[in-house]
DNA sequence: CTCCTTTTTTAAGTGCGCTTAAAATACTAA
DNA sequence: TTAGTATTTTAAGCGCACTTAAAAAAGGAG
């Protein structure tokens, strides 16, 4: 059986469900996430079954086969890649961001994504800090992190996560560049406000407090010079 | 009535031929190009022409309206900026790029194309040197054209438009590096056989009376050095 | 103009993913 | 354990884009 926008569908939220749980994923919760009855869940799940892309019980649940598994995380590799292309070289809002990935991610060839993992520079998160799984199917870790507001004056930090999501704060970030993978310094810390002053590519910035929680950073470990890799 | 992949095609298709030719387009045209049966052909012109896309007369054939004409120009828009886009930034191989397009121009929104667009520097023409339509509609023209068969020996030339798109053929033209907006200098003509010798980058290529024929070049105006306008 | 061929439309039916409603099964609380 | 409730599956049916086959219309040669 060939694989279809809607089977793709089905298999990408699996995964997700079966990164936070073990246990079979009922009807009722796939039903919710897709938007569409319970019977037409039933449906599609005998489908994917008899092509081998899902283990089924009948009214207990279902789980990924390996070939389930790997079509799912295919699918949240192109959604990621996607998001951050559109956000980063294509310059799409925050909150436009992910239904333009949700379109794209059932049209675009595997060729394609790669060309933009590497136009990216092999990034290993997604605007939101949700990790990249690799094209042979690691998922990074995150690294550890500190909030923007603990961060130490003078040292080095990348951004690995964004906290809100609300859309005109990430828009109003997205403005600042300030967004994941941003490398940025933290120049300076002012008690009376809790503010934080950093320089993201030469430019110096002032985050509110408010901002500075919701921004997690990780050190950076080696300082390379610009322009050492091109 | 809701626009969706299939009848995206049916406008795309049409308002490709009416570029050609005015009167009605014949329901056996578009079968052929949309390789499905002429029954599926009527099926679909009336629901267009009952949403206003067409004016469709019965057994004589069909026109864009203004409303359906904008929408396959439209597509044709995108198909060519996503043509260009996956080729140049993206560095898709020539062959691939037209399906790849031909997916991607249903599932991409107008602001991703014109951020490509952008992102290009407002191209006028596409990887085959067909030309882009603008936002507000305007399709530029080409600069005035000879078949590379018929060009004149010694005068330096730019590629503007290769005719034929069969892979293979254009996988021989890209190893050649003879592609669009290539500058190229003939060099001679062989009556015998009607092969044309040109130099590309400083190489010397023979190219038959064929390959020769699916080329379009314009004669270069201005010998620019290179590196002038980087 | 008429016959005959080609083209186009209509009619009937298919597969797919969905729906609602009814039947089957699982879960829970006494 | 059982009764009652919630969940899941089955059944029937819909809209969409397609198919094939039959009917209708157009067009060309004599």
């Amino acid at each position: 059986m060939d694989l279809n926008k809607s089977k793709e569908d089905y298999l990408k939220h699996m995964f997700l469900l079966l990164e936070k749980q073990s246990d079979p994923i009922k009807t009722t919760i796939l039903s919710d996430r897709l938007q569409v009855s319970p019977a037409a869940v039933t449906d599609q799940l005998q489908k994917l079954a008899s092509s081998g892309y899902i283990n089924y019980f009948k009214y207990k649940g279902v789980l990924l086969t390996d070939k389930g598994s790997k079509v799912g995380k295919n699918m949240v590799r192109r959604h990621r890649i996607l998001e951050l292309f559109l956000q980063q070289i294509l310059s799409v809002s925050w909150d436009a961001v992910h239904q333009e990935a949700e379109r794209l991610e059932h049209a675009v060839s595997d060729t394609v994504i790669d060309q933009m993992e590497i136009k990216l520079g092999y990034p290993k998160f997604d605007p939101h800090g949700d990790p990249i799984p690799s094209i042979d199917g690691t998922i990074p870790n995150h690294d550890q992190g500190v909030l923007l507001a603990h961060a130490t004056s003078g040292r080095s930090y990348t951004v690995v996560r964004v906290l809100s999501d609300g859309a005109d704060f990430l828009n109003y970030l997205n403005e600042l560049k300030l967004f994941i993978n941003q490398k940025l310094e933290v120049r300076d810390y002012h008690e009376f406000d809790r503010s934080v002053e950093v320089s993201i590519q030469k430019r110096k910035v002032m985050l509110s407090q408010y901002t500075a929680l919701q921004i997690v950073v990780s050190p950076t470990k080696f300082q390379i010079k610009k322009g050492a890799n091109k």
